[in-house]
RNA sequence: CGGGAUGUAGCGCAGCUUGGUAGCGCACCGUGUUCGGGUCGCGGGGGUCGCAAGUUCGAAUCUUGUCAUCCCGACCA
């Protein structure tokens, strides 16, 4: 391709809505235009990306045994009303009505769909297992899209779904899934970790996400998710879904006697351990959350944090937050107190759910809110002075250094970017919406399912995130949108401008995807788009040239050689190979 | 949805406090110059100042409303 030809604009600043650096790098090397918010143009050069990203994941899903086919984007509302999704997805789901007023929505996921063609064209076990895949846009709307393409609501994603006849054969489809996405990530040049996750809104009980981890200290911290790791067995998991052994600690309080002391003004864990000189560990702390519109308590040390996820899932609930102020005066009202917020206790609580994290079990002579305000019970004990709760579950987020629940070794976080998942479905979808096969002995069964997804355009953004310097994109040579690019310095000078052109057309004969320069620029110009765009190699041809040597730079490593045209010709058909 | 900010040319911004009919840099067009890391000069095109209403002789500027965008929190590939 001809650089004077290619649709491309590059600037020199960065847009001023970008925050992380992917988003900068591909508006600024002319790969994507925003439409609107969220919703983006791929333009030549990106799209050359992302089909690189799909022809890897079409053959990595094809050699695993899985076959490609294409559902409708708009999707009718009577599918998702079976399944149930219709009223618990959210808003989420883009809604709309067509002109006969029928309700239809655009497809954020096809498990519905996919579930309505097994039902229709799978009848036999001997049909099975059967794994069926597409490459499509998609559309989530989001609640704040952002990060350009890593969170943006219309986004290409590959889905798979896997039908078997027992759960065996479901260990065994999401095991070659595993596999297949190690290959794919890895294909595309991106280190991946495959953590343990929370099955979230779609449903199922085992799930893994794959993680493209970042920096810490990057400028922007694009990876959205917090991983926990073991770096001794290889433990590691979503922070959603993580747990840990905990570092023993002193869970007495030593108080000698239960007693309410006056706290004054202490709301907060701080606070109120400052103020009573004891550990924030011997403190019950008591908050009021609101799941599914109605109100649970939940307690949990002083010192740890509940993980709203684990909570939910603790409740099987669709929604959670926690309660606002005027809230938390409703149910003290209805139990006859008056506390605000800090000084709220699980005793004589009414209507109202209580669960209790493990690690506030072990308390003994423990500090804890009474429902009134600035007061609290000090030296308190289960059974004794406080009901523990029934309902006794891990509620709690992981921190950094707790132990390790495989090995007891310290745990470490970091950030991540979500670039595939992989979902044991088991019959959620079969079952509600009455997918069933006959069975060898003629029973009919639901089928066991698996969903498996890959966010494509993510990826290429992840890409952009893990690779890049201060001059611009640096794309693994799997997915770059050119293999090579021919710089000649000066298109006043005729020989630089012939050799170039000449292994151009070598290239191009060689079926090498190649760049030429040609446009009628500086030589910075070109130079410094070059390195922005992020092509793997590049050929300049220039003063050198009367001694029949050009420049071969390798973008990744900075390496500079000075080798004759023909070398460098060899050298590309050599890579390709 | 809650908290904060911003909407002026394709992109990045100034002008707004103190109303007088819009400007800079990049990009674009013409021309000359320069030629291994975003040359320099001259000339040029492009904007209903997000939209609407109001105040005023006069509004980018003041008022009200509205829409959009971005950042921080609750969702997820």
């Amino acid at each position: 391709m001809r650089m004077s030809k290619l649709f491309v604009q590059t600037l020199r600043e960065n847009p001023a809505d970008a925050e992380v650096i992917s988003h900068k790098l591909l508006v600024r090397a002319g790969y994507i235009r925003k439409l609107a918010n969220g919703i983006y143009n791929y333009l030549p050069l990106m799209w050359r990306v992302l089909k690189k990203i799909e022809n890897i994941v079409r053959e990595e899903m094809d050699r695993a045994g899985a076959q490609e086919l294409l559902m409708p984007f708009v999707q009718p509302s009577e599918l998702w009303k079976e399944s149930g999704r219709w009223d618990v997805y959210g808003k989420e789901l883009m809604r709309m009505k067509d002109r006969h007023e029928r309700e239809m929505c655009l497809g954020p996921t096809h498990e519905e769909v996919i579930t309505a063609i097994a039902r229709e064209g799978i009848r036999s076990y001997k049909q099975l297992p059967v794994n069926l895949y597409q490459i499509q846009s998609k559309f989530r709307d989001e609640i704040r899209p952002r990060f350009g393409l890593l969170r943006g609501r219309e986004f290409i994603m590959k889905d798979a779904y896997s039908f078997d006849v027992d759960e065996k054969g479901l260990d065994k489809s999401y095991e070659i899934m595993a596999e297949a996405y190690k290959k794919i990530f890895e294909r595309c040049g991106l280190e991946t970790k495959m953590v343990q996750s929370d099955s979230g809104a779609i449903g199922g009980s085992v799930s893994h996400e794959f993680m493209v981890l970042v920096n810490e200290n990057s400028e922007t911290n694009a990876g959205e998710n917090d991983v926990f790791y073991c770096p001794k067995c290889g433990y590691s998991a979503n922070s959603n879904h993580a747990v840990s052994k905990l570092n023993p600690v002193n869970t007495d309080g030593g108080f000698e006697k239960a007693e309410i002391k006056d706290t004054p003004k202490c709301g907060s864990i701080t606070e109120l351990a400052e103020y009573l000189k004891v550990p924030s560990c011997v403190i019950c702390k008591c908050l009021i959350y609101v799941i599914d519109g109605k109100y649970v308590a939940a307690l949990i040390r002083g010192d740890r944090t509940v993980e709203e996820t684990k909570l939910m899932n603790a409740f099987n609930g669709n929604e959670i937050r926690i309660a606002g102020n005027d809230e938390i005066e409703e149910i003290m009202t209805n139990s006859g107190y008056s506390a605000v917020a800090g000084f709220i206790g699980p005793k004589g609580l009414k209507g109202i759910e209580i669960i209790a994290d493990e690690t506030v079990v072990p308390l003994k002579n423990f500090v804890i809110g009474i429902n009134e305000t600035d007061k609290h019970l000090t030296g308190a004990n289960w059974g004794k002075d406080v009901d523990l709760p029934s309902k006794i579950c891990d509620i709690r987020l992981v921190e950094e250094n707790d132990l390790c629940p495989q090995c007891s070794e310290k745990l470490k976080v970091t950030k991540g970017i979500e670039v595939g998942n992989i979902f044991k479905l088991g019959m959620k979808y079969s079952k509600s919406m009455n997918a069933v096969f006959s069975d060898k002995d003629g029973q009919e069964k639901p089928f066991i399912m698996g969903c498996y997804g890959i966010g494509i355009s993510r990826t290429a953004a992840a890409a952009v995130e893990r690779h890049h310097d201060e001059h611009g994109i640096i794309w693994p040579q799997s997915i770059a949108p050119y293999l090579v690019t021919i710089v000649p310095v000066s298109d006043q000078d005729e020989q630089q401008m012939k050799i170039a052109e000449e292994i151009y057309q070598k290239l191009l004969e060689a079926k090498v995807e190649v760049l030429i320069d040609d446009r009628s620029e500086r030589a910075g110009v070109k130079l410094k788009d070059a390195d922005l765009i992020g092509i793997p190699y590049r050929i300049t041809v220039g003063k050198t040239i009367k001694d029949n040597l050009v420049e071969f730079k390798t973008r990744s490593t900075g390496e500079i050689e000075f080798i004759t045209p023909e070398q460098a010709a060899e050298k590309i058909k050599k890579i390709i190979l």
